[in-house]
DNA sequence: CTTGAAATACTACTACG
DNA sequence: CGTAGTAGTATTTCAAG
């Protein structure tokens, strides 16, 4: 149970950084490919896809969590059928642009109910916000009940997703 | 292994949608919102926790993923870790809105390597796309590689990620 | 340092009450 | 939905490359 094993790098490892990355070999990019695809497999399943032993496979996903390169295994849900079937895109522009500013906001915005995704950016804007409602009529009821109550703001811009052509969280490998 | 129960919705199901959501007891919330957070967890220990036994819990388990209310379990991957620690949202105008400009670029946004995500919106933009890549250079060598030769763009703007505040793939139950 | 084979412990899964 | 039983899997141990 404990983590007192990382020899496998082989090339230096910096230490607070999950890994290098670096050449992880054909199998272990295997696993990750079918992992990410689809974690409900079996070990011995996976272990006969990637042609390895189960325990070996085992060993190697183990390793793989350890090093942080799989950060969690997670169900992915239907939005529309937990309530959660409309997507916005949210751009932000703060008034002033100080730490105290941003630090406020970031909080704030983290208790946004619904918010996927919220991220610092180059450019016009200083945030983009991912927020998924309901509907439009709940949206409009978290547009003036959160978002223009969030700290520091000056402009706020919503693009509505009428059409979600692809949503993916599987990484090319 | 066939799909030939589905009465539990009581109120009436449509055919070809995942679920009308309705009023799932405070059981399956318990468990999707578990399996949300982590579905690495085992259906004894899942069961110990939303107190029910290991069977009736493994039945409502398989009953949300027929019913389609869970779509996947996947495991979700460190991003710097696998060359993608870089993310842009990319603003997208077209030359012209018609369908046959539309379904051209939907179908070549697709094939962008890294494209995590991919939008109609509405506003000024017409597409929000969301990429990864390893840096900024690699990100360069994407946008005059792949993103100018998208087909009917007239504009594309690049707001790169400073800093991910966010970034989520749980719905709040 | 990693692998594979065998043995154990645990879990998923089925049938039934 | 729960209990009990069976089948299969995960996980450890150990020997070998």
């Amino acid at each position: 149970m404990c983590a007192t094993k990382l020899r496998r790098p082989s090339t230096g490892a910096s230490r607070t950084e999950p890994a290098p990355l670096s050449q992880h070999d054909r199998i272990d990019r295997a696993i990750l490919k079918q992992l990410q695809q689809d974690a409900s497999i079996s070990n011995v399943a996976l272990a006969a896809k990637v042609k390895l032993s189960a325990p070996a496979c085992l060993r190697r996903v183990e390793r793989l969590k350890e090093m942080g390169l799989i950060r969690a295994t997670v169900a992915l849900l239907d939005p529309k059928a937990v309530g959660a079937g409309m997507l916005v895109v949210i751009g932000v522009v703060l008034d002033r642009s100080t730490p105290e500013t941003f630090a406020a906001f970031e909080k704030a915005a983290q208790k946004v109910s619904g918010c996927m995704e919220c991220h610092v950016v180059t450019g016009e804007f200083d945030y983009f916000m991912l927020v998924r409602t309901r509907d439009s009529e709940s949206f409009n009821r978290l547009h003036a009940e959160q978002l223009l109550y969030l700290p520091g703001v000056r402009q706020i811009r919503s693009f509505m997703v009428l059409k979600e052509i692809l949503s993916t969280t599987r990484f090319p490998l």
